[in-house]
RNA sequence: GGUCCCGUAGCUCAGCUGGAUAGAGCAACUGCCUUCUAAGCAGUAGGUCUCUGGUUCGAAUCCAGACGGGAUCACCA
């Protein structure tokens, strides 16, 4: 309809103001509530060219429209706002064409470019936490977004699945796991722990027997015993001890040097360095110690995918670090020899990237080996080649590799990859908790299946409590109460604008009334029982004929829906298809509250609302499908 | 210290391509189930949009500065 009325006003623009008028002095927006219309036009912007009150000329181009456009039914003018009202008929036919699309909203699929959406990428020596849970929810719906708005879609990620995390965790096990009767250490299955949980508990492990070692040696030094130890460390500790004795009154420089201290020392001890071994062992493609790494990081993927699958995520394409570490290395190398890199004495290769107002980067250590910010060259570059005509990487990642992902961008510019703009870091916040930000350390780490247990648990209170499930089998319960907490916490995590930093309240977040998603799958069930009776009472619902003012501004609402597919792909932001979907609801819960709609007795428009209430419906799943989330038809 | 992000109701957040009286949810208080699912609806109360300047007919929104919070600046990943 905008658009329409921009097209009449720009072919008419010499009539009415005397002069071709530009395109963007021509603002709409929403037509408030209190108000009677359906868009509202600014004025403001043509009483200055036109030199007189915005009254007036809204007056002028009100009446215009009314006589030019048959769909303009009437019009007011208020402080400057020019508020349209449009037929009935017009919102009539809107509603017969959102019905006829079953995928109302959606583009055809595929008729946009290819896109890859980078997300989860965990390291494998730990299980999926809190954290994770943001940018999986987040990946996954912004994946779904790119495909409803035409694009095609790959979902990838990177499996942090090499390096020295896993050998500690390798090594914990190889040491320090009891063995049972059998002479078998611990493993997923005759433990009964989940593959990740089991891994994960030996890195733990290794951290506590690596900090007691490295307790062990400072407590030598302080008893002044270095036999055994490089002259040099001997040398740094006890520099290290007289900077302390110097600033002995000054707390925070103190707490400094002993952090250096224990650096020192963990660097001395025998199981790091019992870890490193294996990692060249690693490196050497050692049998013994492979075999070790495909069997745990077997376990973790087994694990993982459970994990997965109660999230119902997917991906199309994984990649694993232990592919992809090594490329990378030779573009550096190529890059050297064109100019974009150089290298130092020592042998290491950098890039000066002050001109551009950033630091000098690190790209190959002087020992010739790669760090992350090669691996990731290697691994873009590969991406591109896998997929020719890739259209760009959206890489789901946390705030904190901001500056990272800036500088991995401008170096493939430099490179010369002209895809290196169409690649993008979707930025998210941290996810706080009450008591402050998640920390290993404190134990204050918040389990993804922990927590989408007790969503579930929560649930399956609320749902025996106050659920209608009046016929439903045992099995049909449990997945509707899958579908509420999971539903509830996918909700909860996306419904902030991805860019901020959210705070997550665990009591806030089961709970099931408000701005959450049983609220818009409560509506939706409430839709879906309107129809059942419907059709147990053979209700024809063949067409719209007949609506009141109260169904048209729902149908007002439904028409947004593209719009808001469109901003949120552009914007990579689920958030706002979120909060589409629960003014929606409240809206049709409001609606329905104070309409009659199977008890109205009218027939044409029984039926007619009918069809609103199902396309409502419609839209509602249509959208929370684009958040991952499914919606129940009975709860 | 340099760079980047953030600051809106008691709490959690919308609104930010400048436009009408700044909105939701939670928490608090009042009503509404003999009537289509009350996981709902209607209402009351709650604001110096951190502060100070600037641009503009018009600023929560744009610009500058201050204050407060966070992230980042490794031969870690």
């Amino acid at each position: 309809m905008e658009e329409q009325i921009k097209k009449v006003l720009l072919e008419n623009s010499q009539e009415l103001f005397g002069e071709q008028i530009e395109e963007k002095l021509i603002q709409f927006q929403q037509t408030r509530r209190e108000f009677e219309g359906d868009v509202t036009l600014v004025t403001f912007p043509f009483s200055k060219i036109l030199k007189s009150k915005p009254e007036e000329v809204a007056g002028k181009i009100g009446a215009f429209l009314k006589e030019r456009m048959a769909s303009v039914k009437s019009y007011n003018v208020i402080q400057g706002f020019l508020n349209i009202v449009i037929e009935d008929d017009f919102w009539i036919n809107q509603l017969n064409g959102i019905a006829k699309e079953s995928q109302f909203g959606y583009s055809e699929p595929n008729s946009k470019s290819l896109k890859m959406v980078e997300y989860s990428s965990p390291n494998t020596n730990k299980p999926l936490h809190l954290g994770h849970l943001r940018n999986i929810f987040l990946g996954y719906s912004v994946s779904e977004i790119l495909k409803a708005n035409g694009h095609k879609v790959i979902k990838t990620q990177i499996i942090n699945d090499r390096g020295i995390h896993i050998c500690k965790s390798m090594l914990a096990w190889e040491r320090f796991s009891p063995v049972n009767q059998k002479g078998e250490r611990e493993t997923p299955q005759n433990t009964g722990i989940k593959g990740d949980k089991l891994v994960g508990k030996y890195y733990v492990e290794f951290d506590i027997h690596f900090n007691n070692e490295a307790k062990e040696i400072i407590a030598q030094w302080e008893a002044g015993r270095f036999d055994g130890f490089p002259k040099e460390v001997t040398a740094e500790y006890q520099k290290l001890e007289k900077a302390k004795a110097e600033k002995s009154d000054d707390e925070k420089a103190v707490k400094e040097i002993n952090a250096k201290i224990k650096d020192l020392a963990k660097n001395q001890t025998t199981i790091l360095r019992d870890a490193k071994e294996m990692l060249v062992k690693w490196e050497a493609r050692d049998p013994q110690v492979y075999l070790l790494w495909t069997t745990m990081n077997g376990w973790v993927y087994d694990g993982f995918e459970a994990t997965y699958q109660t999230m119902e995520v997917d991906f199309d394409k994984l990649y694993y670090e232990s592919d992809t570490f090594i490329l990378g290395r030779d573009v550096v190398l190529e890059g050297l020899e064109k100019g974009v890199f150089y290298r130092k004495e020592d042998g290491s290769v950098w890039i000066d990237l002050t001109a551009d107002g950033m630091d000098e980067k690190l790209l190959l250590r002087s020992d010739g080996t790669s760090v992350y910010m090669t691996q990731d060259i290697g691994t873009a570059i590969e991406r591109f080649r896998d997929y020719p005509d890739l259209d760009g990487i959206i890489y789901t990642v946390a705030n904190e590799q901001d500056y990272h992902f800036k500088v991995l961008f401008l170096i493939l510019d430099k490179l010369g990859y002209d895809w290196a703009k169409k690649c993008y870091h979707l930025s998210y916040g941290m996810v706080d908790l009450p008591t402050g930000r998640m920390k290993s350390r404190e134990g204050t780490v918040v389990d993804a299946d922990d927590l989408m247990a007790e969503m579930i648990g929560e649930a399956d209170k609320m749902t025996a409590e106050r659920g209608h499930l009046e016929g439903l089998t045992k099995e049909q319960i449990a997945e509707l109460n899958h579908t509420i907490g999971i539903g509830g916490l996918k909700y909860y995590l996306l419904k902030i604008d991805p860019k901020k930093r959210m705070m997550f309240n665990p009591l806030e977040s089961v709970e099931l009334n408000g701005h959450t998603a049983p609220f818009v799958q409560y509506g939706y069930a409430r839709i879906q029982s309107l129809l059942r009776k419907a059709k147990s009472e053979n209700i024809a619902l063949t067409a719209v004929t007949k609506l009141e003012t109260e169904d048209i501004n729902l149908i007002k609402s439904l028409s947004r829906f593209r719009n808001v597919i469109d901003e949120a792909a552009n914007s990579y932001s689920p958030s706002l298809v979120v909060n589409y979907c629960f003014e929606l609801t409240k809206e049709f819960n409001s609606y329905y509250q104070s309409i009659n709609i199977l008890k109205e007795e009218n027939e044409a428009l029984r039926a007619s609302r009918l069809i609103l209430c199902e396309n409502i419906g419609k839209v509602i799943r249509l959208g929370m499908q684009l958040l991952g989330i499914k919606v129940p038809e009975r709860m």
